[in-house]
RNA sequence: GGUCCAUUGGAGAAGCGGCUUAACUCAUUGCCCUCUCAAGGCAACAUUCACCGGUUCGAAUCCGGUAUGGAUCACCA
């Protein structure tokens, strides 16, 4: 008769430690009443997912708010879907977007004392527990096929009961150890089995931080915890390392709800304490069948961060948008304190939306005009810096021609109390102020302009002759009635106003002879207010400018 | 199909049995301001809270059922 001790021995002869072993060398946290540990678990397995980032900033905020650590764990088991280096571009992104672990996983090395933080590296950790639960003949070798496991299913779906590996149909449950170790010594491969002691037909009372109270169905599925390769499987892992890691509160997307019982059932046995669980909402979308569906990394630009990195999108707005979606009363919060100090927000779990929400671009956006719009000519130019570097040579190039002519161009309609909230992201901003610069600008009118077919070539090369008069050194109101006598010299009217009432008397307005100068000054119908675009070029290039197309127009 | 979760306008949502003629934000539309655009100001936008029953003097709010949507059922996390 062979032990559950001799088996384990012989399964796992090379471990000797006990769980009692680890408990010593990873003790509870010295951490103040009410402090929260909260852990980011991102599998290496590609970019981050929007998603994800949504995750760990709430897992950043809880620890944060509540004094507590925030750290990173890398579930890096499953070997055949890593993709090398997502680790590190993980933990870069999640810098941009200012969540900072306190300690566990950080790319180039690892930082505190409850490590290793990488899932790979802890393999003699998880079979320490495995040997138990052995001993405890709670957990044993499973020597099917995966065309057995297949048949096995077959069989369950023909009679209609639930597939699995359960109960009667767990075969290799029912070996005797005398069993077991026969095929071991005969070299057939094998996964280690957690046996389950529930029944489906018992409902359990769970909690969950943002849905209150519920029943679930017991674990009864002996689920695998050691993979053929040797690494655990995610079940496995997460009870073994958040307790030792002492989590307090496991935050995780919402599609991991139905596999709590198996959690509960292996906490339990193991002896641990459960942590509490947060199942947050996942990010949804709109997709082309009219359905909503979780956001898409195969289907969906927004699903990836990175999108929003290539296109220049402040990070800031990002976070402020997914911080509205966590919590319901953010928004608010966020106009009275008009932008200012977010991290002081206080974030609670029961101001969570228990359903995904929609992603929603365009409030993202309304996000970012407000955060741009409240920056200095100095942060936008640093901004934008940082981030035409990395994706956007071009912009990158204009900004280093003259980075102070730059921040002029940011500064147009900014320094006042409603200011400009034109852009939304760096991505394109090369196309926006590219008139600025003499060759873009060059480059520019070579093209067709929008001039107004009401006025003929000569009428143009009239007015804006009459338009090298205008100074620059007055302020706007000043600039403008004198663009309005200028205008009015030519026979326009002062206003669109007058010229509607008396449309005899004039050949239009000044809002024609306006246009009449954008387009000379900037090739196009839409930019900023001439003054502030003749400020920046200067009175020596505006007269070139004009010059130039007064010649061309006359040709 | 089983299990679990959800369901207030185009989107995010407030609402916790009478204070709701359903807050607030984005979007949309109209008007105003205005030299264009952007910004800004003002308005409009759910007679109704998926549906059907019930409880109650009274329900978006409580209960039951139906429908719809989502998640999940791996040696993936």
């Amino acid at each position: 008769m062979i032990s559950n001790k001799e088996l384990a021995d012989l399964i796992f002869p090379e471990v000797h430690e006990t769980i009692q072993d680890l408990e010593k060398r990873y003790p509870e946290r010295n951490l103040p009443e009410g402090a929260e540990v909260t852990r980011f678990a991102p599998s290496p397995t590609g970019f981050l997912h929007t998603g994800s980032l949504f995750t760990a900033m709430v897992c950043r905020k809880v620890a944060s708010q509540s004094g507590g650590v925030f750290y990173i764990r890398l579930e890096d088991t499953d070997t055949k879907r890593e993709i090398a280096g997502s680790g590190e571009q993980l933990l870069t992104q999640l810098k941009l977007f200012n969540v900072v672990p306190d300690e566990g996983y950080l790319a180039t090395h690892e930082e505190g004392n409850y490590g290793p933080y990488t899932q790979s590296k802890r393999a003699d950790i998880y079979k320490v527990c495995i040997k138990h639960l052995i001993e405890q003949g709670r957990a044993y070798p499973d020597f099917c096929t995966p065309q057995e496991l297949e048949e096995i299913r077959k069989k369950q779906e023909e009679q209609k009961l639930i597939p699995g590996y359960y109960g009667e149909f767990a075969r290799d449950r029912f070996l005797t150890n005398e069993e077991r170790v026969q095929k071991i010594k005969d070299g057939i491969p094998y996964v280690i089995r957690f046996k389950s002691n529930g029944n489906h037909l018992n409902k359990i009372p769970v909690h969950d931080l943002v849905r209150g109270d519920f029943e679930i169905a017991q674990n009864d599925q002996d689920i695998v915890i050691l993979k053929g390769d040797g690494l655990p499987t995610y079940h496995f892992a997460h009870a073994v390392d958040d307790h030792f890691m002492r989590t307090t509160t496991v935050m995780r997307g919402e599609e991991w709800m139905p596999s709590l019982p198996i959690h509960i059932e292996l906490f339990e046995t193991l002896g641990f304490k459960k942590p509490n669980y947060a199942h947050l909402p996942v990010i949804m979308k709109v997709g082309e069948e009219g359905h909503r569906r979780k956001l898409s990394k195969r289907l969906d630009s927004e699903a990836a961060v990175s999108f929003f990195l290539e296109d220049g999108y402040p990070s800031e707005a990002l976070i402020v948008y997914l911080m509205t979606i966590a919590n319901s009363n953010f928004e608010e919060w966020l106009f009275e304190h008009d932008f200012r100090n977010i991290e002081e927000f206080k974030f609670s779990f029961d101001k969570m939306s228990l359903d995904g929400a929609l992603f929603d671009l365009t409030k993202l956006q309304f996000f970012a005009r407000e955060i741009l719009g409240r920056k200095t000519k100095h942060e936008m130019r640093l901004m934008a810096e940082s981030y035409s570097k990395e994706y956007n040579p071009k912009l990158f190039e204009l900004i280093n021609r003259d980075p102070l002519f730059f921040e002029e161009i940011m500064n147009i309609e900014r320094e006042k109390e409603n200011p400009r909230k034109d852009y939304y992201k760096f991505g394109g901003m090369e196309e926006i102020i590219g008139f600025f610069y003499n060759d873009i600008y060059e480059e520019l009118v070579k093209q067709d302009l929008p001039w107004n077919e009401k006025f003929d070539k000569p009428m143009i090369c009239k007015v804006l002759n009459e338009l090298k008069k205008l100074g620059l050194d007055q302020e706007e109101s000043e600039w403008f009635n004198q663009l309005k006598e200028i205008a009015g010299g030519l026979g326009f009217a002062p206003s669109g106003k007058l010229l509607k009432q008396e449309p005899d008397k004039y050949v239009g307005a000044v809002g024609d002879v306006a246009e009449m100068l954008r387009i000379t000054l900037t090739g196009r119908k839409n930019a900023p207010n001439p003054y502030c675009v003749m400020r920046i070029l200067g009175k020596q290039e505006c007269d070139r400018r004009l010059n130039q197309m007064i010649e061309k127009l006359s040709k």
